[in-house]
DNA sequence: GCATAATACATGAAATTTCATATAAACACC
DNA sequence: GGTGTTTATATGAAATTTCATGTATTATGC
């Protein structure tokens, strides 16, 4: 009987597979899109929001900040964001979905809860509410 | 009353909030070894098992197989891994982890094992137990 | 066994990401 | 209200990643 290797049961690893496995299922729809994944999630975190700074948007996309301001200005230049001032604070540089760029993306949105209603039927709408509520406690703190 | 915005609920942002706040919790870790978060993953995944072909790390890995190929180059470049011809199949390439590797990579399992037995211990033994369970699901099928 | 298709990986050019650092605005405190 | 500090973002150069495609090897059907 073989030992099972470390990373089998590492709880960083299985979040990653997890992650990887149902972002596969819709790649297709955020390609056909036209956008990268990224382009993908600061869109979705912007669709029905109001309009986020480089940094808090930094910590919605997991990446970097430098990453982040250059890609929502490659973002601006396409139309599907917007650079805004802050008043309040003239540091920060607010972006903000356009209604081209909420276009660009209602489809993606429409499949990804499509795509998440399938899994919910799959795995159960109670596993996947505990699922979610232990998700949530892990991100609070760890 | 504000309707939640729709990330908020979705499971794959969900899943990489969790994600990205349990990596950042050993980071520094990972750093001090002079590893990269995809390096480490990487030797993780070699860690204790057996060698791997550039397709089967891909997966593991989260990326795309250019990607590996060019890692694991550098990584062999730098005497963490070493590449070897597969016998039974020519088009393969056998990624290993070396020595150097090992040692390299030891004590950031050493952490990663710490930090995960903290998070035992703050969300409950029978709830990570559950969590895994979920997540190990959702990679099977979504 | 030969032709064709499929698989596994490598590679060059282009795009993106990252690191280190710069800049500029707000804050703290005396 | 000036000085030092912190915070928020931008930027240049270097490193990495990605896309498209190339090459070599194995599988398949005849």
């Amino acid at each position: 009987m073989m030992k099972a290797p470390f990373v089998q049961g590492y709880l960083g690893y299985l979040l990653g597979q997890a992650n990887h496995a149902l972002y596969k299922g819709f790649d297709a729809q955020v390609r056909q899109a036209g956008l990268s994944s990224i382009e993908w999630r600061v869109l979705a975190t912007l669709y029905d929001g109001t309009p986020l700074t480089v940094n808090e948007l930094t910590a919605q996309v997991l990446s970097k900040q430098p990453t982040v301001t250059k890609l929502v200005q490659r973002m601006a230049q396409s139309g599907s964001v917007e650079l805004l001032a802050d008043a309040a604070d003239q540091r920060r540089t607010l972006v903000a979905i356009t209604p081209a760029g909420k276009k660009r993306v209602r489809p993606v949105v429409a499949a990804a809860q499509k795509h998440e209603a399938q899994v919910l039927r799959t795995l159960g709408a109670k596993d996947v509410d505990a699922l979610k509520q232990l998700l949530a406690r892990l991100a609070a703190h760890s």
